[in-house]
RNA sequence: UCCUCAAUAGCUCAGUUGGUUAGAGCAUCUGACUGUUAAUCAGAGGGUCUCAGGUUCAAGUCCUGAUUGAGGAGCCA
């Protein structure tokens, strides 16, 4: 029986002086062949273990080395020393399983975080890295709790798809031809998909929104929250090919109300993480401003993480049209100044650094941006009334939150079978084999709208960690899927 | 995929103009110490200078290529 321990989270916030207790957890560091620091990952906060002279001979004391798992037994005392207000003073202490110092990579000092991707199997014995899947774990869980509390049904959307319509970029095969040449071929050459395994041509999901929207048109409002996958060769600090995604789509929504919903999500998902992961966000908060202290000047940002997380929650996102946003950029001084790399005007895809200018340098807070010209967005956003000829626009939103660029990307769907029609035609989307979304614009077409949010993106805003690799458990990312 | 930069002890890094035996802090090991806070003090061990070529009397240092990593760009969430 080992469930019979109590966790260090559990001592640390109620009254047990006085108590006898059992702990289990692992060490941290072990200080003056006396004090223990024990971690057992409830908390970032370690319990400190005291052994009184006598109790352990030589031997066991040297196997409480840095990593070594114990069970101990004891009695909570208000502590004598400074650094914490109780500790552990042990009667029993039993070694669960020995580290061998001399080869245990994790030492109690700074390390890099590059040296500890590289060890991702053992990063979560560190605070950084407790304290961020600590709240990855709340912010997983206060996603369900927002939905859940709205009525949202939670939608499964498939996993291995063989639509290849979505055009959300590079898919990875799903198949179990060989690889090795010997596949059957067609008279031209081509793959013969018929003798694979679904008799087609198969991907990893790139997005789950069209299998949404039949949900959605059935349901009013659902949501997916999954893995989605992408081969594009991208290597920055905020693309992965394996990240989880959350899509929720809405019967009877506009634009105005996606962009809502997609607000409260946010500031929901924050006020929560605020509320529950206080230690951990602290921790956090106090790392940023040791990193921030290293920068010059003018790099460093105006506030702390904690400060900005409130400042989020307690503002109204600025909300602009594309085309208001070109006339900004245009106006702007560093414009003038031909400080943009690549120019403006109306009808370009905005780059980096010119949502960078409206989010970091003019706004500075997340920014809405809608109504974008219809011919660099997808297919399925819906095409707006009244455009000027050659200006046509559509009914689409981007969120863009300072330090992460796109946090949030989504749309008024096209709900005229028509328009939506003539759109795929143009986009070269091929409108038979896409007749089972159609059908949702065929029978009780309804207006409706969506949109994604990357998560990893979302925890990385929290958390302030500033590479995407260091949000997810085990980052899959080109040339590199250890663990 | 493109651009820039980097790779030296377990970790973080120094290593001058190409020159003799490659250094430091932390970690580890040995010893001391029983109210420590990334404990402290004394001593010791620890190196295929990423890999493959090349230039040179001589390469950690210069050149070419590869690999890996970081930052930026594109793609996007």
């Amino acid at each position: 029986m080992f469930n019979n321990r109590t966790k260090i989270k559990t001592l640390l916030q109620g009254n047990f002086v006085g108590k006898e207790v059992t702990v289990m957890g692992w060490v941290r560091t072990f200080r003056n062949n006396q004090f223990i620091a024990l971690n057992d990952g409830s908390t970032n906060n370690n319990l400190q273990v005291v052994i009184a002279l006598g109790l352990l001979n030589d031997e066991t004391l040297k196997r409480i080395t840095t990593g070594a798992s114990l069970k101990v037994k004891g009695e909570i005392v208000a502590s004598l020393g400074k650094g914490q207000s109780i500790e552990l003073k042990a009667i029993t202490i039993e070694i669960l399983g020995d580290s061998d110092a001399e080869k245990y990579p994790l030492q109690p000092k700074k390390h890099s975080l590059e040296f500890l991707r590289e060890i991702a199997h053992m990063r979560f014995r560190t605070n950084t890295f407790g304290a961020v899947f600590r709240i990855r774990h709340s912010l997983a869980f206060a996603v369900h709790k927002f939905f859940n509390e709205k009525g949202f049904v939670y939608l499964h959307t498939p996993i291995i798809t063989a639509s290849d319509a979505e055009g959300a970029g590079e898919m990875f095969k799903v198949t179990t031809l060989p690889i090795d040449g010997t596949a059957p071929k067609n008279e031209d050459g081509t793959i013969n998909f018929t003798e694979d395994f679904f008799g087609k041509a198969t991907n990893l999901t790139v997005s789950g929104q069209l299998e949404g929207e039949l949900g959605a048109m059935a349901f009013s409002d659902i949501y997916t929250f999954g893995p989605t996958f992408r081969a594009e060769n991208s290597n920055t600090t905020r693309h992965l090919a394996e990240f989880w995604m959350i899509e929720p789509e809405m019967a009877f929504y506009d634009i105005e109300d996606n962009m809502n919903l997609a607000e409260e999500f946010i500031q929901y998902l924050i006020s929560y993480v605020i509320e529950n992961n206080k230690e951990d966000l602290e921790f956090l908060d106090a790392r940023l401003a040791e990193e921030e202290k290293q920068k010059p000047q003018n790099e460093r940002q105006e506030l702390g993480l904690i400060e900005k997380l409130k400042f989020v929650t307690d503002n109204k996102f600025e909300r602009i049209t594309y085309t208001e946003a070109i006339q900004i950029l245009l106006d702007s001084p560093h414009y003038k100044k031909k400080k943009f790399k690549y120019d403006v005007s109306w009808g370009i895809d905005m780059q980096s650094e010119h949502e960078r200018y409206l989010v970091e340098k003019h706004f500075k807070k997340p920014v809405i941006v809608t109504g974008y010209p219809a011919a660099i967005k997808a297919f399925y956003m819906r095409l707006n009334n009244n455009c000027e000829a050659g200006k046509e626009t559509v009914a689409a939103m981007d969120i863009l939150a300072p330090g992460i660029g796109e946090i949030v990307g989504g749309s008024q769907r096209e709900e005229r079978y028509d328009v939506l029609v003539k759109k795929m035609e143009q986009f070269n989307i091929p409108v038979k084999e896409m007749s089972w979304y159609l059908d949702t614009r065929r029978f009780g077409t309804v207006p409706h709208a969506g949109f994604g949010l990357g998560f990893e993106r979302m925890v990385q805003f929290v958390t302030g960690m500033t590479n995407i690799r260091d949000v997810i458990p085990f980052a899959r990312t080109p040339k590199n899927c250890e663990f």
